[in-house]
RNA sequence: GGCGCCGUAGCCAAGUGGCAAGGCAGAGGUCUGCAAAACCUUCACCGCGGGUUCGAUUCCCGCCGGCGCCUCCA
């Protein structure tokens, strides 16, 4: 597989450190509030690459964090007169619930900083030994970033082109403006650590690099965030992970991996600008296959701008795969090319997770299964390879549950329609009640009735509910 | 100001130095008692201006427009 690697700017190889095994870390959460959409388009496209991984036989170690202490989680929680690391919990909580509602795997290691204080400690005891870091009178501890002369290699950049002077107030204690802090003295009601500089706790990035060596080592495979990580984050997770190097060579991540932000009306989604959609209000508006069909639309590094025509598209297609893996009678032997459709979509999925033509071998599968499906043909070995191919993209495909949509409609217009067609309504089970009126339909239809069961078909429309007449008999769907 | 990304049909979105994937929407048709679904057909010369080339949407330069990072951020 060859991935694009931001450190070196082109696409490589992927080549496992250990063979066979895939280490992957990928920057996780600060949990002082809910997740938001971007969180969870950043996540997935790390759950499709691990999938794919699996897939094809890799062993992976998917290692993701949480900064459950940091200046914000402070802040937010003194808002609340909460305890931070409590409000912390509880949005980390919420976010592994929201994560496995939206069908993703959860990183089989999810360390948090607040577990992990030793382990942090005994990296910045490291580089400070290696004299990379210092240690000021009031007990923090700083990375001094002129030490080594390649920071910013990962985000391309040099130290004098920073905009040091206007945006940066250099610190008293501080050698130098862009030296960030590995530790941090406790400021009053502060959550603190005992450490070999006084109480205090870690500073933002020096968690990502301990934790990522403590399950990965010191040299691993791929390590992936969101682009607007790259610098600061990134490139000094890089200097303080070679700073505590032991063994010569290269060190730490080989690739780094880097996905697009999600965007609402052209700007990147952010709290500051006020304009997120939280995990919670995405699941109750779309299905986790259709927000998982808009994120890998498009190609993981690209913004992706999330609008209603965007995700009505997205749920379009969902309903279209799917629709392709309802049964057929056919017995005919099939044309259909299997493993041309599988060697494509692995060809298209090697090529730096090319998702968006991996979905459009599925949808040109799903095209060769209805026209299969249409002569006659036995397409289950399609549809089987259809179901395993999205499967791999993390997509589920199960036809809506119809009681389920039905349950969230209005019943009065139902039981309305029912009384007036003089059909036994069940209540407020809206399901039931569209059964009733649809076996009175049939009943119509079988003394060709038309008026009558075009009048149901018509008003149950009108009602949102779709229904399709076949040889195997009719069904209703709920539309979105 | 520095670094980087993007500008492809009504919308979303891939891609390649040699007649531009896929999805949504639209149009026409087949099927259907009528529909829906499905199938068939149809729908772009790739921001603008130069250059390199036998040939550029694809490479180079400039311009215009948009976005991201440089401060917390997936």
């Amino acid at each position: 597989m060859r991935l694009q690697n931001t450190l070196t700017g082109s696409v490589e190889d992927l080549v496992p450190v250990t063979p066979g095994r895939i280490g992957l870390y990928v920057c996780g959460v600060t949990p002082y509030d809910a997740a938001h959409v971007g969180h969870a388009m950043s996540l997935m496209v790390y759950d499709v690459l691990v999938r794919y991984l699996r897939w094809r036989g890799l062993q992976v170690t998917f290692v993701s964090n949480y900064t459950d202490v940091d200046d914000k989680l402070i802040d937010r929680a003194a808002q609340q007169g909460r305890d931070p690391l409590e409000l912390a919990n509880a949005n980390i909580e919420q976010w592994e619930r929201e994560q496995q509602a939206l069908g993703l795997i959860l990183p089989d290691v999810r360390p948090r900083v607040t577990r992990e204080i030793d382990n942090i400690i005994g990296m910045i005891e490291e580089i400070v030994a290696n004299g990379l870091a210092y240690v000021t009178p009031a007990g923090d501890v700083y990375y001094r970033v002129r030490s080594k002369a390649d920071y910013g290699k990962l985000s391309h950049r040099n130290i004098d082109d920073l905009r040091t002077g206007t945006r940066f107030e250099p610190g008293d204690a501080k050698e130098f403006a862009l030296d960030f802090a590995l530790w941090k003295a406790q400021k009053p009601g502060e959550p603190a650590w005992p450490s070999p500089w006084g109480l205090g706790r870690p500073g933002w990035h020096i968690e990502c690099s301990a934790m990522a060596r403590r399950y990965l080592g010191e040299r691993f495979d791929i390590h992936g965030g969101g682009v607007d990580l790259i610098f600061p984050h990134h490139e000094n997770e890089i200097a303080q992970a070679e700073a505590a190097q032991h063994a010569p060579g290269p060190t730490f991540a080989n690739i780094w991996m880097h996905n697009g932000m999600v965007q609402r009306d052209g700007e990147k989604m952010s709290k500051s600008l006020g304009n997120v959609v939280n995990v919670a209000e995405a699941l109750d508006r779309w299905s986790p296959d259709a927000i998982r069909m808009y994120v890998l639309s498009s190609k993981y590094r690209q913004p992706n701008n999330l609008t209603d025509e965007a995700m009505a598209a997205a749920i379009a297609g969902i309903e279209r795969l799917t629709a392709a893996l309802r049964p057929g009678p056919g017995t005919a032997p099939t044309t259909i090319d299997i493993a041309a459709s599988r060697a494509r979509f692995i060809e298209v999925m090697e090529d730096d997770l090319g998702t968006p033509q991996a979905l459009a071998t599925l949808f040109d599968l799903a095209r060769a299964i209805n026209r299969g499906r249409d002569a006659g043909e036995e397409i289950g070995a399609a549809q089987a390879t259809l179901r395993e191919l999205a499967g791999v993209l993390g997509l589920t495909l199960v036809e809506r549950a119809t009681d389920e949509a039905a349950a969230r409609l209005d019943p009065a217009p139902f039981a309305k329609l029912a009384s007036r067609l003089e059909v036994a309504c069940s209540g407020n089970d809206v399901a039931s009640t569209i059964d009733a009126l649809v076996e009175r339909r049939i009943a119509a239809r079988t003394e060709k009735y038309w008026a009558l069961a075009d009048t149901i078909r018509q008003e149950l429309d009108a009602l949102g509910v779709t229904l399709e007449d076949s040889a195997a008999g009719t069904r209703w769907s709920v539309k979105r």
